[in-house]
DNA sequence: TGCTAGCAGTCGCTGACCGAGAGTGCCAGC
DNA sequence: GCTGGCACTCTCGGTCAGCGACTGCTAGCA
């Protein structure tokens, strides 16, 4: 553990790296607030700092800049009021207190929010939507043998499925089919369909029960897997860094939605708010960071949201950003 | 108009230029096939270029860079055979020989292979769904006041709106007011709507009648306007830019969808099929081209394929890519 | 013992300079 | 009208010196 003028030492090289994206040199440091000493005291912290492995030097007659061990300490120790600026509170206010009836839409306009709060890349993964009740189920036919399965769940989102019928289906037998398995899908959970067993399902002409069966089925094997995933601000990521092979690989990682989605249940399982670098645990990630926060609804974890940006994040605004949003995404979510 | 060597000479510096990314100098060009003449002569052919304003040298004693005018000869005059390399032409092959029912699946996958085929990033416009038929339409209570409109579309495509209420429905009420609405719609196309006249929809019970009123306007105002835009391949665009400005510029336009549709739509009513620099119309887009192509569905235009990379870009290859996807989507959205 | 002032030393950055190389424009000659 | 040749221009890479920033160390002071 660190003694309190280390802490301080370290605190103000954090906070000037962030700002300048230099290395700070022990001057500055000593005239930071929290740090009454000279520059040589500073010095002496520092050589402590570094063989301690929270600072390092790009070479020698350069600065000092936070490595991981620091920025760790940094996030752990040092950040203390979560507190956003009084107008980005309110633009965060002003956003929630807007009707936002579609789901969807909501999630995606929460990125922008996000990214625009914090100038980094925002990631938000929908709720999964086995806690929702199915309010309709639907089989409307497409073509003689394609048939589309509707599903509208209470939180007004849709999910739909293509079934494949075995052979030719009229639409009188799609009709009865759907009735079928509205009858027995209605008000269960997205993921209670798993518990609508076959059996359950009969009806006079062998071809309805067939497609019957088969649409539950494939109802049953997706709705459990497909996670919502909203990315926005993805200019942001070009901005922060400098090297543009840097943003190539970034916005790789990005475009593969199910890999973020992964990357932030992996933070959060960890039990982890915030990973910065390689404990993000993706190799072209190691200059990046990532502030998770689950989003909760009635105690129910119902979603993710998370920003990311590079090591060299202002994790202080970042986390007090993704700590109200999903504060207040989970509560209107609760609400609506 | 140009004379045969110059054309030639044009063509060797937009090719050599496209490659490597350096100022051409007459060296290489007198060498390259279909200049069979010595450097001096490329050179004085090359000052005539540059004072017609087809070439530019950044300084003297460098080589010469295509203008945007010389890159629109190249593309009028030069670039003739439209032909992809053969292990393109395949996996268009096997993609589209796929079986894609879900219309938004395959439009995303697409805007992936056209990124992965020409290392640009990519634009699908999903077909407006002026012209699909109408196969199912439901309206679903969500809450005592809020009623979710669904609508199926042949094309397998899903058209949702939020319905307020003017006062509380009951799913009696909800129930009836769908089947009417239903009534009137089913089998029209998703412009049709707005041919249903509020005189077609009346019911005993004046709310339902007004439910179900509504329920046609919300669908009305939105159908026709809502296009849906598919973007893949924005990290390309790190790789294609060395300057990381330019990049958060270029992807700064990428995320206003509604923007990058209407640049598209602007291209094509102006009769062309690429454009080049400042003639994309964005300013931020300067220094980047467009080649664009209709989706072409039983002779009515049903959407927009396009990339978007640097003007520095291969057209030849951009260009033959974008026909055949263009061409190739078409005809599976034809038969599906 | 702990802090500080001071000083020598290290190293990157900047600007100047220079030579090599690439490319040009022009001219004379074929 | 094309070409070879030549003088010229300008960039690029490398070297070098001066400067400035910062460090590590040491001696001295409270």
């Amino acid at each position: 553990m660190l003694d309190e003028r280390k802490a301080n030492i370290l605190r103000a090289v954090v906070e000037q790296y962030i700002e300048t994206a230099q290395p700070v040199g022990s001057g500055v440091v000593a005239d930071a607030p929290g740090v009454q000493v000279s520059s040589a005291t500073v010095r002496n912290d520092m050589v402590a700092l570094e063989s301690d492995g929270y600072l390092a030097q790009p070479h020698t007659s350069a600065g000092r800049i936070p490595t991981e061990k620091g920025y760790r300490f940094f996030v752990d120790n040092v950040v203390d009021e979560v507190r956003l600026a009084r107008s980005d509170a309110k633009s965060v206010r002003t956003f929630f207190s807007q009707a936002h009836v579609e789901l969807e839409r909501m999630l995606a306009d929460t990125t922008r929010l996000l990214s625009n709060l914090t100038h980094y890349a925002a990631v938000v993964v929908g709720p999964s939507h086995e806690e929702a009740t199915i309010r309709s189920l639907q089989l409307v036919a497409l073509t003689d043998r394609i048939v589309l399965a509707v599903v509208v769940l209470s939180n007004g989102v849709i999910e739909k499925q293509v079934v494949e019928a075995g052979a030719d289906v009229s639409e009188q037998q799609v009709a009865e089919a759907s009735a079928l398995v509205a009858s027995q899908a209605l008000g269960r959970t997205g993921d209670g369909l798993r518990q609508v067993a076959d059996e359950a399902l009969r009806h006079t002409d062998p071809a309805v029960t067939a497609l019957a069966r088969q649409a539950v089925g494939t109802l049953r094997g997706e709705s459990a897997e497909a996670e919502h995933v909203y990315i926005g601000g993805a200019a942001e990521i070009a901005a922060a860094f400098d090297a543009v092979a840097t943003v190539s690989e970034v916005l790789r990682i990005l475009e593969q939605q199910y890999l973020v989605v992964r990357l932030l249940n992996d933070v959060l399982d960890r039990g982890l708010n915030v990973a910065i670098g390689t404990e993000v645990g993706v190799e072209p990630l190691a200059d990046c960071s990532v502030v998770v926060a689950p989003v909760e609804v009635d105690g129910q974890t119902a979603g993710t949201v998370g920003v990311l940006g590079p090591t060299r994040m202002n994790y202080q605004q970042a986390m007090a950003a993704v700590a109200v949003v999903s504060k207040r995404l989970g509560q209107t979510l609760s609400e609506g």
